[in-house]
DNA sequence: CTCCGTGCAAAGATTTTGCAGGAAC
DNA sequence: GTTCCTGCAAAATCTTTGCACGGAG
């Protein structure tokens, strides 16, 4: 994000936040912070929807489960967060540069593998035994023209 | 990789079903025919569990829904199948040549995209207006070093 | 003050499992 | 005759929804 407005004071992180939530139009509360934290730190990785309410739950111990999908499905909505559908879990990903993923079909872990250029993406940094690649594109078909960018 | 370009070979008569299964040492029963068959046919799609089931009861009305799950499952670790995971359902796809799918947001279909050499797809046959590419690779980690034999 | 967001619990949707009888081999 | 498969139904998972209260703006 390299145009960042600097009229105000930039406090680091709680504010982040806040300040994404107020610019979307959607309230800010602790629920909604204890949710986003769930996210940060180095281990944040992908949660499905019951670890990131275990998580915040830690942190918030009257948090309710249904809140915490409804929370989710508004990050996702309004671009916070994405979803990465395995099997019939879905997990969350606060990062939303664009990213692919490796899943291990032994520890079930799920790693972030990052593009390198145009259409690359790179394997290297650590060992991975690719055995399936699965792509899967959305957006308009021929018969329902989009919208948003004709 | 992928060396049968030919056609639409790849699903055919009951007989071949019943190869197939016996081969894997799994047996031939009319209700593993009739689920078989709900993938035959152009129109067969992308079905979802219940599509399955409900295409396969129409020929074989005493089928029952834990049938159909168990045998999808079997067809999937036989290599019959394979599964697309949308959101939190899933999609059964009885073409087990190396493609890859659009799915559209308007009208939630399911499409195929063909591969056309090594790296590259292709989009033109219809109309794509791609908004996301969703990459999930899996095999196996470092950690987990795993010869496919074990 | 006005709404939106939350908690709670129940409903929904999808998939799995246990068990006894029956069919496939 | 064994063994695996099936039907039925209940259970297990995961997610959404309805409603009244309370906090955010």
């Amino acid at each position: 994000m390299p145009n960042r407005r600097s009229d105000e004071q930039v406090i680091a992180e709680p504010n982040t936040v806040a300040a994404l939530l107020r610019e979307r139009g959607l309230r800010v509360t602790p629920q909604r912070r204890a949710i986003f934290a769930a996210f940060e730190g180095g281990r944040a990785g992908h949660p499905s929807a019951d670890e990131v309410y275990r998580r915040a739950r830690s942190q918030l111990p009257e948090l309710s489960r249904g809140t915490v999908y409804n929370t989710l499905n508004e990050f996702v909505s309004a671009g916070l967060l994405t979803v990465v559908s395995i099997g019939r879990v879905q997990l969350y990903d606060a990062n939303t540069a664009d990213h692919h993923h490796f899943r291990c079909r032994s520890c079930n872990r799920l790693y972030d593998v990052h593009p390198i250029g145009a259409n690359k993406i790179s394997l290297t940094d650590d060992f991975f035994m690719v055995e399936q690649t699965t792509v899967l594109l959305d957006g308009f078909c021929g018969e329902c023209a989009s919208p948003s960018a004709a």
